[in-house]
Order: structure tokens, then sequence, then C-alpha cells
DNA sequence: TATGAATGAGTTTTCATTCAT
DNA sequence: AATGAATGAAAACTCATTCAT
């Protein structure tokens, strides 16, 4: 009757529905039965908004992925050193956990560390990531904030990967997660990549 | 010394096939008729001597990691400082992949960082590993080499971490792995840990 | 006169469509939503004035059917010869064909010679194209000019079977179907049935 | 225990149960399950032995095909007319329909009258068999037996087709096909080719 | 009449595992 | 110990058809 959108948009429903069972089960583990059963929808649909499956994931994780990169790129067109730029990146995924730790579950664990499957599929976007971190870095260096020892794409790899670490130990519950929990482990995060863990650095 | 000793020993050909195979086509791509096929066995023979495929896996994996357990240990127990240890440690890790590539490449992608399948059923042997680095870390936190604002345990994440990105740069060709990348990674790597990304620090 | 009536005849539209369709990727190889694309209607709309996909070929049958049959019934009203009848029927045929090339190829590949599907529906309906000709064979032997040694029905049965043939080389590319080739045909068609093949006949 | 074939041949039963089930129900209309139940034996099986459920029709398919290719070849080394060599073929043919009509309705219906899947797939061992009897047709031709004004490849067309309308007659039960019927037939069908149906020909 | 979202039954194929020899 | 035939469960995907608007 109205021209407003529908009172349920069944291919979010979908989406969202797989959010839940990827996390809870895994991609390979669950069927696309399980999915629909989920979303509440009948089984032909899920295959009537996606190709395959594997296209529900690669949708999930490209709509997230992109919120990153153009994330970490506005957090580079900042006025802010290095270190404030790694740790807003830091924050920035972060705090998506905390917004949507089963989201960010599923992207981690089956996209971004499986490296064998959907890892490869989505390289060029991962690695974008890594490239716009690393100009954070040889900026940094190129600024004298760094040091220009340490090569800004292993710095690079590094540091993402240290985050990837932290967020994979609250999905297994391997690391208490509660509330005080996530800054504490940025703020000790970005201390050990950017001071270093030796006393006597510039943050003692 | 009788004629009865076997001339090859086929369970070690089957598990040597096995990481040859799980190395070229991932674990759940491979079937068990590709490892039999690779190690010139007959189909059933790999059930005569494993339970099942997943056994396989475990084996190679347990066989390793227990090599890196110790590893560790002997190196804790030496009279080193904690930065030497953890160079030690970094060192022991990419030697195993430059002896053995594609057992490091089984182990970090089928296991370690396959949080949903196997790096579950492994979880205490990985831990194992954490908690020993977190020893070393703690114990350089206690004699004062290490500041005491990083807790140990997510030193040790992260230390490990490093690691385990870094050989998987190695293994998928993201960075270069020839003969002198080795030592000047592992260089970076602790440096970067240990003395941090600023300049001014102690390694500067 | 009026304003309601269609500019275009959907339905008819929907028919000609699913000739094209059918002909180009076979009935089973189509989904219903490719005849629908095809004539630019919506998906729905095949369903509104078609029961099923199968009526739509049922109904493409049916329609070109009968007009065969009528058609042979009036030739064989004609004060002609056996031969001159045979030949008219074989001419209404080719011409069927080259009138319509892509109809007369989804009724021979989809409904006369699948005997196992449509071909058992329509069995009657194709019965008395048969059964038509074999009154046309057998009027002739009574009259003397075809020998009476030949079954009728075999007969006719076989002269149906030499246009099938013939217009299955066509479609499928295996003999050549340029103008000139189809009045060749159809004389050498009239001759060897009627004729013979063998010389010293009547037509040497 | 002995060096004898194995009492049951697994494989051939399978070959042998889809010959009834693909006659009885149609390729399409078959599962694969219906034939492993027929042929008693587990599903997997059929997969043990065949790539896929294409691959037994193709296999049955080749294998009576390529008898009926040497058959072909053998009856035009003979030294016999052209009726004669076109009457053995036909005998042969028929003869194969008496010994197992089953496996001859699944060709006719499911390969050689199906040109869009099947038919296509085999279409040079079909054309190899229209070009053996255009051979035949060609030799007699030359040698003065038969006419030359009936092209060679039309007529071995339409000789082939009226046997396969025959059996297609026989197979679906349009005609009788009790014991004598089938040499009256193969008479007549060679007398109307060869001699033509009209009265005054070679044959009255 | 016209639309296209929604439904869900149905089938091939894969492959780990078992077992008779 | 060694072989490889035999088993059968499991799941993605297709698409004709229905239905609410």
């Amino acid at each position: 009757m109205s021209a407003e959108a529908p009172a349920v948009d069944k291919r979010r429903q979908i989406l969202d529905a797989a959010i839940r069972v990827f996390a809870r089960q895994g991609f390979h583990a669950c069927r696309v039965s399980d999915i629909a059963d989920e979303a509440g929808v009948a089984y032909g649909l899920v295959y009537h908004y996606f190709k395959s499956k594997d296209q529900v994931l690669n949708e999930l994780f490209t709509e997230r992925w992109s919120l990153l990169l153009t994330a970490i790129e506005e957090v580079d067109g900042q006025a802010l050193s290095g270190r404030e730029k790694l740790d807003a990146v830091a924050q920035f995924i972060i705090d998506s956990y905390r917004y949507d730790p089963e989201l960010m579950k599923v992207i981690i664990v089956e996209v971004t560390r499986a490296a064998n499957s959907f890892g490869r599929t989505h390289l060029p976007e991962i690695r974008r990531a890594y490239d716009l971190i690393t100009k954070i870095v040889a900026d940094a260096e190129a600024a004298g904030e760094f040091r220009n020892d340490v090569a800004p794409d292993f710095a690079s790899m590094w540091f993402y990967g240290a985050i990837e670490q932290l967020l994979s130990g609250w999905v297994f519950g391997l690391i208490p997660g509660e509330d005080g929990d996530f800054d504490r482990a940025r703020v000790m995060l970005v201390e050990m990549i950017c001071g270093g863990l030796e006393a006597g650095g510039r943050a003692a």
C-alpha cells in the first residue's frame, strides 16, 4: 500500500541468518537449509538471492571489509602521528568486533585465516588493507617517527596479525573479552608494536 | 638384522605422502586415495595404519609440534636474556620451515589457523606453546628486561602470531622467501617485538 | 476498434518465443524463465496463459500438426495418382520446414522422435497422420498403381519416416539445405519410395 | 579359490540392469538408485565403475554400435549384390532387436533418435554407419544395379531410417512383432527401398 | 492482465570408511 | 601386512509451479 521499503527485507534476513549460522557451526559444517531455517524462509529463496552458499559468505565479507578499508583510508587522511594512526585502526577493528562479534568471527575464521579457501579468493582485498597500513608505517618512518630498520610491509603484516590474533583469542574465549578488556588490549598492542617490549623504550 | 625388517616403512611412506598431498591440495580437497596414490600403496593400507584421514593429520601435527615444545623448553632452560630466548624460538620455527616447508604449511594452514576444525582439537598443545613463551616473557619482565605494562600472555600471543604470519606470507608467496630473507625477517621481527617500532628505543 | 485491444497478443508472443527457445536449447535444457525473457514478459505470465511448460509445447505441436492432418486430407481428396499424392504430402511438410524451420525442428526433435515423452502423449495424432497416408497407399494399391505386396501401413511408416529423416538431416546440418536442395530431395525421396532404387524400374 | 572369473561380474551386472531400467523408465526418468537396486548392488558401486549416469548409457551404446559397424563392414566385404547387402544389413539389425529388444530400444530411443542429447554425442559413430551404407549404395549404382538418380547418401539415410522406424514400431507396439513378422517386414522393407512401391518394377 | 518473489521436492555425485580375501 | 571392491550417508543446487499484490 505504502511506498515504504518492505516490512522485511528477506535478502537481508538471509544474510543476517547466515552470520549467525556460520559463526555457530562454521561455514563447512552448516547446510544451506540451516541458513534458510534460521532466516525463516524457504530453502529455494537462498538461491533466489544468492548464486551459491559461497556467494553468501563472499558478500558478507566484502560488505564488511570495504568498511574497514574506508576506515583505514580515513584514518590515514587525518593529521595524526604514526602511532595514533595505528591506534585508530586497531580501535576501529576492535569496535567492529564489539559491535558484531559474530560477523567478525566469520570473517576471521572463514576468510582471513582460511588461506586455502576464501582467503585466497579475497587475497586482493586483504592485501589492500595490508598496503594501506604499510603506507602508514612507511610515512611514519619517513617522518622519523618510526625507526627505519623494520620494513614497513613486514611491520604492517605483524600489526594486522596481532589484531587478528587478539580477536581470535576473544572469539574462542582464550582471553577475557569483557568491557574493560578491549581498551586495555588495544593499548598494550599498540604499545608493544610501537614502543617495544623492552624497558627503557619510549613508553617507559 | 633379519630379513623380515621391511625394506621400506610403509607407515612412514604414507605420512610423508600425506604431507605432500595436504600441502598441495589442502586437507579437505584431497581424498584418501590421493594419499595412497602418492605413497604408492593400496587404498586400504591407509586404514590399516591409521584410524581415519583425520588421524593422519593429527599425527603429522603432534609429531612436529612436540619437537617445537621441546625446543622452546630447552631454549628457556638456557641462560639467555628474554630477547635472546625469543630470538632462539623464532629461529627454531623458521628453521623448521626452511627444513620442511610443506609440513609447516600443513601445520599452519590446516591446524594452527583452522580454529574451527583441527585447531580446536589441538588447542591444548597449541596453548602449551603459548604458555611456554608466556613464561619467557614473564621471566624477562620480572628480571626487568621487559617492561611490565604489557601482559606476558598477550605478548606471547602476538609474538607467536607474528611468526605464524611470517610463515604464511612465505607459504603463499606474499613476501620473498629466498635464503637471505629468513634471517633478515627474524631479526626484524624480534627487533620490532622487543625494541618497538619507534625511534629512540633501545635498538636505535 | 476499441483501445482495450491489446497492442500485442502476449499469448502469441510467448508461443513464438517458446519456439525459438525450444529450438535453440531444447525443451528440457531451457527454463520457463528463458521463455519469458525471450518473449519479454514477466515470469508468471507464462503461467497465466499456460498450465505448465509442457502445455506450451503441446499447444505448439497440436497447432501445427492439425494443419498437417488437414493438408493430407485435402491432398487425398484430390483426383491424383498415389505417387502424386505422396509427392504433395512430402511437399507440404518440406514447405512447412522452409517456412518455419525452428518450429519443425521442435516438433520433430521434441515430439515426433521423442517416443518416451511427448511422442507418447501425442501418439494418437501422430498415428492419425500415418493412417491418412496409409489410406493413400492402400487406395493406390487397390487401383493397381502400387504393388500389393508391401503392406500400406508399413509403406506409410517408411514414407513418413523418410521425410522425418530428411528434415532431421537439415535441422542438424548433416545434409545441405540450400534453396535448390529442397526440391531435389523431395524428388529423390518420392522416386525412391515409389520407383525403387533398382535400375529398370518405372522411373528409368 | 579358483582362477576362474568371479562368479558375478558386478560391472556387467550394472550394465545389464541399466538396460532394463533405461528401457522400462527411460534414461531421464530413472534415477541412479534405480539402476543400483535393479542390479542388486550398493548405490556407490555404480560410481565405482562408471564416471556418471551418462557414461553407463554411452558404454551401452558404444558396445553395441561397434558390433553393428563391424557387421556392416563384413557384409560389404562379401560378394553380394547391392540388394543382398542391404538385406543382410537389415537382417543384422532386426536380429539384434530380436536378440535383445530392450537394449535396442534404449539405443534407438535414447541415443539414435535423441538428436539433442546423446545423439549429438555419438554423431560420429552414427554417421559412420550411414557412410558404410552409402558406400554399399554407391557401389551398386556404379555397378549399374541401382539407378544413379538417387544420391547414395540420401538413399542410405532413408534406408537406415526405415529400419529405425520399424524397430520403433515394434518397441512401442505400434505394429505386430511376432515371430513371423520380422522376416516379413524385412522383405517388404528391402523390396520397397530397392524395388519401389510402383507396380511393374523389377520385383513384380 | 501482469509481476516476480517465494516455495520445496527431487537427484546426482562424492568420498570416508568397511570388509572379504 | 596388503589389496581394492563395496557400502551408503550426506548436501548443494535446479527449477517448475504457486501466490500475494
